[in-house]
DNA sequence: GATGAATGAGTGTTCATTCAT
DNA sequence: CATGAATGAACACTCATTCAT
């Protein structure tokens, strides 16, 4: 299938986020998303494969698009900590202004939809990030442990925080932001 | 006439979470469940009053399980220090030793499911945690910040890095647990 | 089957007769039966051999306690007109006073159900009644027409008068009884 | 795309009133419905809400039909003992022609399913006769009694003698509904 | 390209009935 | 006698998907 049309494209995707959030996969159907979007069911299936690859195309973009954000204007020659500190921000920035879709990448990825996704694109879209965190280790500024280890401790406190289903009474002030960056920092710093 | 199974409750909820975790909740029907219990569909609506119901009281029963894991034996007198170190590794052997039922919360904590959950019960069992919390505050050993803020440090990282759909290359070893609790302290500590 | 306890007797076939006025006979179910009833599911297979017996014994019971109202110390030696505006005022009573029981025959009446019926034990209750008809025919007093004619006129129209589903402006006063019966009367008489 | 079929949405109907009458609400389900009208269960649902609907839209659809052959033709100037004989005679025609669809209506009738018709509806396709009936009262040919009770004598008589479940031994021969209809007559003439 | 009608297979749930106690 | 647990079959209804237009 070929995108004709790039509007209706992002209108399906737009409700099949909104309403996977708000009722969850199992009772988004097609039919509601359609309806949603304001297209036909039949349509869908013009852009998509089927439902899964819906779902599965819906994700991808949204991570493609999240990675893009997170590393904008990024200088992979200014120090370790600096660049951590700006992807940090902008993450932020980026899953507070997109709640809708990060909360559906969240849930997502904690089910069996994840294993249909192509880890390896996903992983390119953040492959400069895996280079700074070895720069980091080489120069002796970040502990020496293992990738996940770190990115435990370097990323997804960012999506625990932002997760407005887990913390309730965080809120993502400039000032806050900066404060969990900190932890973090501290976290990995050798 | 006969008397309500407490081993056909376990055989149900076992059912569940093992089905949930393979095919999601949108596949994972009643009448499957039913056949994996080894009992019939209309039986499953003895023990719970639906499908969601189902699902809450699965999740509820694992957290109480899982808490009571964490907390075990802990003596609350202790440093606090040690106190969290142990809390992280009981809280590790468990998930290893459960990582299906750990693999369930997760995937139901990230669907709309989890607003059906009457959060205050849950907090309950976390309840001596929060005090130790506020103690390591209170004696200028911990960061004087956001509840939200710390747990995003001293307990989610645990559940990403036991999650293996997430964390591919991390063993849960004695050693990488030591590991990772020393950088959880350096984030959290004062 | 035979009955033991006389008050659960009544108490299941009461729960019937409300339960199906209320939601019909497709909605109300053995269960439903059995809770309004207070007694459990497997007693009203003590009392009944299965649903259909539970419906048809209901109805059964009832049109035998309306065909003794409705003739109730009748004098069958008085005058043919005396006797048919006696029975008409006791219907009329009697209907007023059990509008559930009255509703449920109706119902029951109309549905496949009332082919499982013995209906020449129904026919024996009502048989005084035909021989007074017979008797006017032969005096010359009524109509000589058809049986099921002369019952149209001398006995349904008390059925839609009194059935509050159909008449909603009729209300049963001692006049308004007397007015109708004055009016089967001259449709029958010669 | 294909369009809605009026064959179809009649062959639905005609399923359902020949079902019901033979097995009644409670039994008639849609899956069978769906089969002996030669259409998938999930169609009905693209030509009716819910079953409630079907069951509903097939009773006013009846009675529009029902109302029209009735009255068709009725010269409103007539005398009005000349309306109500070609009425009479019309709907007695109808009726045994169309037997299942009048039995359907009975059945339906006495059931709670008729709380759910709008009777406004119902009760303006018979607006003629109810001109009718006032005419004669008001020329002191019809007593001058409640509606309702002239409705009992002037109309369900005919209800009673189509009915087969009710008269077995009723034949609706011409002569037979001009006998009946004198009787009507001199129920309600002055 | 886009649609809504159409569908067989499946959904969650309830059914009438039986069984062990 | 009386019960509530247990069940396979059926329920009303919706699903993802296809097809004719």
């Amino acid at each position: 299938m070929r995108v004709k049309d790039d509007t209706k494209f992002r209108a399906i995707c737009d409700a099949t986020i909104s309403l996977v959030n708000e009722i969850g996969f199992a009772a988004a159907s097609v039919a509601k998303i359609a309806k949603r979007a304001g297209v036909s069911p039949a349509t869908i299936y013009i852009y998509f494969d089927n439902k899964d690859d819906l779902l599965v195309s819906t994700y991808t973009t949204i991570k493609k698009e999240m990675s893009e954000a997170m590393l904008a204007g990024i200088d992979l020659q200014a120090p370790v900590r600096d660049i951590f500190q700006q992807i940090w921000r902008q993450t932020f920035v980026y899953v507070t202004q997109h709640r809708d879709k990060f909360q559906f990448t969240e849930q997502f990825a904690n089910s069996p939809y994840v294993d249909q996704v192509d880890s390896t694109e996903i992983d390119r879209y953040f492959a400069p990030v895996f280079a700074v965190i070895q720069r980091g280790i080489d120069q002796k500024i970040i502990k020496n442990v293992n990738f996940d280890l770190l990115s435990a401790f370097m990323f997804f406190p960012i999506l625990t925080l932002a997760n407005s289903r887990l913390c309730r009474s965080f809120t993502p002030t400039e000032e806050n932001i900066d404060i969990s960056f900190s932890l973090a920092w501290d976290a990995i710093k050798l």
